[in-house]
DNA sequence: AATGCAATTGCAAATCGTTTGCAACTGGTG
DNA sequence: CACCAGTTGCAAACGATTTGCAATTGCATT
């Protein structure tokens, strides 16, 4: 608990470095984002936000998150069928996506990156980056 | 050559099996559908559909697309930061798209598939579908 | 603590890709 | 060749996101 409150303030030191005014709304999402272990999308956070600072408007919450995947302090994922959602950003990882309830859950495949790789290469690429995204079902322990 | 036409109204009769009406409209879409080899979006095809029949709205454009997507005929894809972009269906591959130029590059690996599935079972999942997009730049050959 | 000004904000309007309501039109079946 | 549900073009609506603008506010400087 502490440690997220410490996450928090680490997010602002380094902002505040990087030339980047600290708002009441900026704090706001930020404290919002350090929390979170979901990824909600824009009108989500605009939600938590509101509970947080009333006065926050909708279009700040679009243009800090525009602030902070720009300087790579988070990622933006566009899944199929919905709005962007956010994570704040830690090391590379996929997703697979429960169909039925929007869940998202984190993995990662050395050997799948490998076998893109390979892949580019044969093609005469080089990867700047990519997307994997499973949508599935989750199979029934019955 | 015999070939693109012959595919072309082998997609008439099926679709007309299916109880779909053939219209001026969407014959016009369907000879550009079977004859292009990239992935154009609603717009391009549109424009190409306009040089055939001048009459066509973008609106019968989605509408088709849809439709055609609906039974399985078509693929959608979005890729990145862009509208979505078309292609006939056919057996499953996966995208290597240039960030230069917009190219895409079909691929498939079943290695990558069968590993996409271990990881989802594992997870506790079925995979209903995925997408795998690699975003890559043309290796400087020189 | 008071000043100054560029950065930031809220709001409303604009944008982009796509979908939809509606009245007019048209395949294709009988 | 008449019928009528399916289809169309058009314009307006849509959802997510961005943007212009005038008012506000961090924060570096006194």
């Amino acid at each position: 608990m502490k440690k997220r409150a410490a996450k928090r303030l680490d997010y602002e030191k380094e902002l505040r470095r990087q030339g980047v005014r600290i708002t009441r709304q900026r704090s706001a999402i930020l404290g919002i984002l350090s929390e979170t272990e979901d990824h909600p999308d824009a009108l989500e956070i605009f939600r938590r936000a509101v509970a947080v600072d009333p006065s926050i408007s909708l279009s700040t919450v679009y243009r800090t998150m525009k602030l902070l995947g720009d300087i790579g302090a988070i990622h933006r994922h566009a899944f199929e069928g919905g709005p962007s959602r956010f994570e704040h950003a830690t090391d590379h990882h996929d997703h697979l996506i429960d169909i039925e309830t929007g869940d998202v859950i984190e993995f990662k495949s050395d050997k799948i990156e490998q076998l893109q790789d390979e892949i580019a290469k044969s093609l005469g690429y080089d990867i700047v980056h990519h997307r994997l995204e499973l949508y599935g079902r989750k199979r029934r322990t019955g």
